[in-house]
RNA sequence: GACCCCGUAGUGCAGCGGUUAGCACGUCGCCCUUUCAAGGCGAAGAUCGAGGGUUCGAAUCCCUCCGGGGUUACCA
């Protein structure tokens, strides 16, 4: 599956974590690789020292390696190449691409101010395009600081590419302005480095957020004047909070942060599934993706050009994300083999200290906990309800829902003495399956001369604290006589406040 | 303001000159279950941003406007 011509890259700046759409970023061009063949790359973009930390870095590489997308060579850090970058910026300075800018924050100000007096952008320091080399030369030669701009040809020329989304794009260079690269101190800046490196690494296509659209032709003209062949470029629609703004963690909160989703039980292959869905479809109505599905479907051809929204109310818990990402969720949950979901329940209930050793592979209640893991999966929607909703099932403890006692257990004023009773049926059972159970419990409800739905609704909440959940003998069965005896018969002290 | 991108149910998408404008999530209802947030079935919800053209015929092509977004930094 190798293709050496096809070399992508992820570049975030690591002036905060890994974001949503950062991910679907990622997602996208590791899917390009897996389905083309390449090498997929990762660059941290940390040019800007100021707010860039090595713990956004770190965040951002364990959202990556949660959501499962392996890179093939780095993480490179861009800062790491700022020798280079000076000195291709010092060739196009020679060569008269790119000159010295000398105005002051003060000059461009009043440049800024000017142009906008006259209605037109402001494009370019034209006193300091003016200056002849020599000139140029004697100002920098006696100290004076200026920052590095790109010159953008004068005329009737215009960048034109084509880009794999949003198709032949074109600007002329009259709408182009002279950009910085590098700043006073000799650091340079992004539209810069990212060309420096991009063709440093031999980056063959830039699959990346639309916010870069319209740089892209900045960048296109380094290309130019370096040069060197332009990659292709492809690039993404943005995903938008509710409000249609920008998704900001200061703004909307941890939905934004990928780590989240891990840390609120999501299982990566379905928030990939969920990525893939925003911004992008297979043109067919399967939107149930395993992620060898995705990649066998994954193609630009499918990205939509419109902005995305992802749904979520901030005042609604059960709408802390998009509901469709939840829903993903808990099908994949639903669907996944066995055999791959018991690891993850496995370490949800460890991290929620509710583990016990018996239950691990070759200990001699794995095949109990495989089957009570696969009868509490279909209801479930994270893995954070094995220890939440299903906790009675791996605890002694558990907890107690008030609506489901007065539902199930206050109904009828006799239903705890019965559930008593039925403790000490239960305990007389000689093997004790779901048909033993629910034969005893019907017997009983029949010489009670009750209704059996009282005691089973009773016995659901009694044993497992709340009013839903799986059948109720697969229930009992799962939870075992010893445990099923000892709750029921505790029946009259449970839930009294 | 300038340049660029986008505009189909609440949300994500399909549709690419002729469809009763599809699908999914969500919502609502019914069935199943003497549980359910599960499963099954069904319904509501879109004057395809608006107005003009072109055409026998337009969500699909063209123009204008409006709305949203991006870029316009010595941020990325």
């Amino acid at each position: 599956m190798s293709n050496p011509a096809i070399r992508v890259r992820f570049a975030p700046s690591p002036t905060g974590y890994l974001h949503v759409g950062g991910g679907r970023t990622a997602l996208f061009n590791w899917l390009y690789v897996k389905k083309y063949g390449g090498t997929f790359i990762l660059r941290i973009e940390d040019t800007d020292k100021e707010r860039s930390t090595d713990d956004n870095t770190k965040s951002i590489l364990e959202g990556l390696k949660w959501l499962g997308l392996d890179w093939d060579e780095g993480p490179f850090l861009q800062s790491d190449g700022v020798e280079r970058h000076k000195k291709i910026a010092a060739e196009l300075l020679a060569s008269g691409k790119a000159y010295r800018s000398f105005a002051t924050a003060a000059d461009l100000e009043a440049q800024r101010k000017q142009a906008d007096s006259e209605k037109r952008p402001w494009q370019r320091d034209v006193p300091s395009r003016a200056l002849s080399k020599e000139e140029s030369d004697a100002r920098a030669a006696q100290g004076d600081p200026f920052t590095v701009r790109f010159l953008v040809p004068a005329g009737e020329g215009a960048t034109v590419f084509e880009d794999g989304v949003y198709g032949t794009q074109e600007r002329k260079h009259k709408d182009t302005e002279d950009f910085a690269l590098l700043r006073p101190d000799g650091s340079p800046l992004y539209n810069f480095v990212v060309v420096c490196d991009d063709i440093e690494m031999t980056i063959s296509h830039v699959i990346r957020g639309q916010d870069h659209l319209s740089n892209t032709h900045k960048q296109i003209l380094i290309y130019e004047a370096l040069g060197k062949k332009p990659p292709e470029f492809a690039h993404l629609p943005l995903i938008n909070a509710p409000d249609r703004s920008k998704l900001s963690k200061r703004k909307h909160g941890e939905v934004v942060s990928v780590t989240t989703y891990r840390d609120k039980g999501f299982i990566p292959e379905a928030f990939r599934n969920f990525l893939a869905l925003i911004g992008w479809s297979s043109g067919t109505d399967k939107e149930f993706f395993t992620t060898a599905e995705l990649i066998e479907a994954f193609s630009l051809s499918g990205v939509s050009r419109g902005n995305a929204i992802v749904n979520f109310s901030e005042s609604d818990p059960r709408q802390w994300t998009d509901r469709k990402a939840l829903h993903l969720n808990a099908e994949h949950m639903n669907k996944m083999p066995l055999e791959q979901l018991l690891p993850m329940a496995e370490a949800e209930l460890k991290s929620a200290g509710l583990w016990d050793e018996s239950w691990a592979a070759g200990g001699n209640r794995r095949e109990w906990f495989g089957k009570t893991v696969d009868l509490l999966r279909p209801r479930f929607i994270t893995l954070k309800d094995f220890s939440g909703a299903g906790r009675a099932f791996f605890d002694t403890t558990f907890d107690i829902d008030p609506g489901a006692v007065d539902k199930n257990v206050d109904k009828d004023p006799g239903v705890r003495a019965w559930l008593v009773e039925l403790a000490s049926r239960f305990k007389g059972v000689a093997t004790f399956t779901k048909e033993s159970a629910e034969g005893e419990l019907r017997k009983l409800a029949e010489e009670l001369n009750i209704k059996a739905g009282l005691l089973i609704n009773g016995a659901r909440t009694v044993c497992t604290g709340v009013s839903v959940g799986p059948p109720l003998f697969d229930l009992l069965e799962s939870l075992g006589q010893d445990i099923v005896v000892e709750r029921l018969s505790k029946a009259e002290s449970f839930g009294r406040r």
